[in-house]
Formats: structure tokens, C-alpha cells, sequence
DNA sequence: CGCTAACTTGAACGCCATCAATGCTTGTGG
DNA sequence: CCACAAGCATTGATGGCGTTCAAGTTAGCG
């Protein structure tokens, strides 16, 4: 159900990290170039992965770097109590590339998901003859240093609600980095998985989510979809967070 | 007290990547050659922050980097309820360069800190012109990467004590990978900043500190030095954390 | 030696975890 | 297309833990 595409092949996203200093109107590009994604084709395989299937788990030897085309994927990590979300990946995104060795996390599909499979080895033969990539790299990997930092920032918020709206505003901001204008928020990944990236139970992200409805500053469609109603409460809320008032 | 070093200018330490998988026995290398290391000497000039001294703030414009000689720097961000610790920077950490334009986060000395300040426009500079900084940049990406989804992962706990552990046995690895084995562990900020950085109160710290003591599981000899008594049963709560027994 | 800031400790409250039961969706097979 | 089953989400009740506020103590520094 894809709009078509007439050039195949892998593509990665991210903001440039030096066209803009904030998340503020941040776009996301294309990395690659027509011949890079030609010949990154050739080693491409294209695999699919049903909801909650395994894509690798932590501690395999690592053997191959995935570039999501559609679905969203989930890289989980077993602590104390339980497993968290470390990260949720999106079409565009790259993973499985920062390990050498073996993969540190285990990533899994949080919703039905098709990719393309690249061999380490090949890809890190491509990385070593062509220096143009280093600097693909390098952005990439700034766009996943922001995130984590974000994301422990997120964690370190010690109310529900909090760690809630800043989520929730970080889903816009990737909403709109990927150029979409829809008034709905659409959350592909089910409420454990959301809980698991904020760190709390679910029963408590499912309270969260009640308070903010019930004080009517936003309204579900379905499971999925939602909307901002009171944008000005909910600015509050997440101007406190960045400003602190 | 630090050994004396016949050769001056920046110090760029960070483990290698692809030495090791894990943060296992990875000790950490110099990037820089004598070279690179004198030719950054020429930029660079030396400065000192007293104790808590601001070295810059959120939204300054980015005008330089700074690598420290001693002393330890702590990265802030004002969130909601108060300004959390994002990380701990030490001797051998360059800072202050991931920005373009302005700087995302307050940099603040922890204890009082002697460092390289550069600008960055030449460290810039520098960089376009020599393709083997590239890879260090990538490896130091790498790092604070790794430290920062740690971070995250660290945040995710839901107990205290779980986070002390976790914090402590990071910082045991840090010791280790400086190469050092005293028998003691050193943490030279002050209460209120471990704090922050645990996402926790001031209060909330101390009593996870008291009652590991009153296990008799860790003793302190004074408010900076601390010692592991019962190896197994923190061990075990650090086991806890990594494989969910 | 006294001051100040940081740390510790105490008591009460509030929020989230936990456990358990109900209700909703989704996917599967008849 | 419908019925059923299994997983997921929500809701309720309770208890533990961390926050909060405040007082007392210690450490660090002039």
C-alpha cells in the first residue's frame, strides 16, 4: 500500500545536525545518494517480521544491519525489573549497525514490519572505501545521541503525566520531521510497549492517559489515534518541561 | 598528582568500539596523535572553573570546545521539576562540540576543573581537513552513545537502590577502564549532582546510601570514598539488573 | 572558630507498583 | 461473516516507596 516508489533500495533519514541546533523545525533527509542506494540494493535482502516476532536478540552474534521500509521496531533491554524500551525505530531508520560483535539489545517488531536485511560485513566494507558515508554516519549517529539523551531526560521526570506529554510531544516532532500534517497523533505501538519506554507499568500509563482525557486536553479516536484539544493546557504542561517555568 | 607528561595539549580518551563488545574490560586509548595533539596545543588555551562555576549555559551560542585536564564537569537540563544531570564528563572527555550554533545543555563544574578551551570554528576547521579525525569523532560518538542509552536504561529503574547499584557499578567500570585498582571508589561530586543524575531527591539518595551501609553491603570512609564490603550480595543486585533473574 | 552550604534524618502525604478482575480488539477458524 | 479465543487495555483496591517539607547535623571554608 506503499505510494509507489520508482528507485529502490535502502533509504535512511535524519536531520541534519548542523542545519538547525533544536528539535525545533528539524526535516528529515534523504542520506543516501541514488548510487549509494543502488549499490546497497545489491547486498539487500527483504525480510518481514510479524508483530512482536524477534529480529535479533541480545548477546547473538551480530551479523547484519536492517533499514526499516515500513513498520515500527522496538529495541528492548532486560533490566532489573523487566525489560524497557530503549528506542522506537521507524521507516527510514537504520539499526543494528553500532554493534561489533554482537548485538547489545534485542530488537523486536512492535507492529507488522518489512525491511531490508544488509550484511555487516559488506556494509562495513562500503563504510571503509567510501568517505562520503563517514560523514552519513556521523549524523546518524548525533541523531541517536540527541534521542537517548532525550530520552533519559524523558525517564528522569518522576511523575506519569510528565513523562506522558513529553512523549507525546516528541511523537509530534517526528511527525512533523517527516513532513505529515495530519491533526492526529497516530501511535503505532501498543500501550505495553509505550509503557516500557516511559519506564512505568502500564496500568499507570493507562491512568496517565485518563487524567489528560478527563481534564479534556486530549481525545481518543481509537486505540491508535488521538488529538491535542486543549493545546494550551498541554503546552503548559510541556513548557514546564523545557523551560521550567 | 598526576603523572608527569612530557607532552602538552588535549587528551582525547574513549574506548575503542570494536575492541570489545561490551563494556566488559574495555580500557580506554588515546585518540589523538602527538601530532593532532600538538597542532590542537596551538588553538587551544587553558582554562579553570571553581566548584559549581557555570562554563556555559543552554541556548549560549557555541563558539568553543573544551577538553578537560582535571576535575570533573556535569552536563545539565532543565526539566520539569528541576534540572537533571545528563552526564558526568572526567579528565580525557572532550565537550561541548556535538553543537552546532548553540549549546543544548548547561555545563557546570562539578569540582574544580582545569581545561583546554578550544574554538570551535578552528577544531572545525581541523576536522574538514584531516579524514583520520573523522573516525575518532565516530568512536567518541559511539561512547557517549553507549553512555547515554546506559543512562536511559539506568533511569528506566523503578526502585532507588536499583539505580545506585547501577550507577555505582558504572562508575567501578569507569575506574577500571581509567586503569586505576585502588580498592576504594571515588566520587568527587556532591551528593545533590549523583542525585540529579539518578533522577532522584537528595533524600531519596541518602537513604538508598543507608541502608546499603546498614547491610553492611558498602561502608564509606568519608563523604568521597567508598568501599564495596559485600561483593556477592551487590553483585547480586547488579545481576538482578543485567539478566532479570 | 564561626559561618554557610551541603547532607542526613524524620514524619506525612501522594503517586505509582502490584495484583486481580473485567472489558475490549484482534486474529483465527469454522 | 460470525463465533470464539487469546492477548491487550482498562479499572479498582491496597501497600510500599519516594517526594516533600522541615529540622538537625555535618563538613568545608574563610
Amino acid at each position: 500500500m506503499l505510494a509507489a516508489k520508482r528507485m529502490a533500495g535502502p533509504e535512511i533519514y535524519a536531520v541534519h545536525p548542523w542545519v538547525l541546533g533544536n528539535l525545533g523545525k528539524g526535516a528529515r533527509h534523504q542520506l543516501l545518494s541514488d548510487d549509494e542506494r543502488a549499490r546497497l540494493s545489491k547486498i539487500a535482502s527483504i525480510v518481514r517480521f510479524k508483530k512482536g516476532e524477534e529480529i535479533y536478540r541480545d548477546g547473538d552474534e551480530a551479523d547484519a544491519a536492517f533499514n526499516i521500509i515500513s513498520g515500527v521496531v522496538a529495541t528492548h533491554r532486560k533490566e532489573g525489573d523487566g525489560d524497557n524500551v530503549a528506542s522506537f525505530l521507524y521507516p527510514g531508520d537504520l539499526f543494528g549497525l553500532s554493534e561489533e560483535g554482537c548485538y547489545v539489545n534485542t530488537a523486536r517488531a512492535a507492529t507488522p514490519v518489512v525491511a531490508y536485511k544488509m550484511p555487516l560485513l559488506a556494509v562495513r566494507r562500503m563504510l571503509d572505501s567510501n568517505a562520503d558515508l563517514d560523514v552519513d554516519v556521523i549524523i546518524k549517529l548525533c541523531e541517536e545521541l540527541r534521542e537517548a539523551q532525550r530520552h533519559a531526560m524523558l525517564l528522569a521526570q518522576k511523575k506519569a503525566i510528565t513523562r506522558l506529554v513529553m512523549f507525546l510531544d516528541l511523537q509530534e516532532h517526528l511527525k512533523t520531521s517527516r513532513g505529515e500534517s495530519a491533526p492526529e497523533l497516530y501511535l503505532p505501538m501498543d500501550r505495553s510497549n509505550i509503557a516500557a519506554y516511559l519506564g512505568l507499568t502500564p496500568a499507570a500509563l493507562s491512568r496517565a492517559f485518563r487524567t489528560m482525557i478527563t481534564d479534556g486536553i486530549i481525545a481518543f479516536r481509537d486505540r491508535r489515534h488521538l488529538r491535542i484539544l486543549d493545546r494550551d493546557a498541554f503546552n503548559r504542561l510541556a513548557d514546564n518541561l523545557s523551560e521550567n517555568g
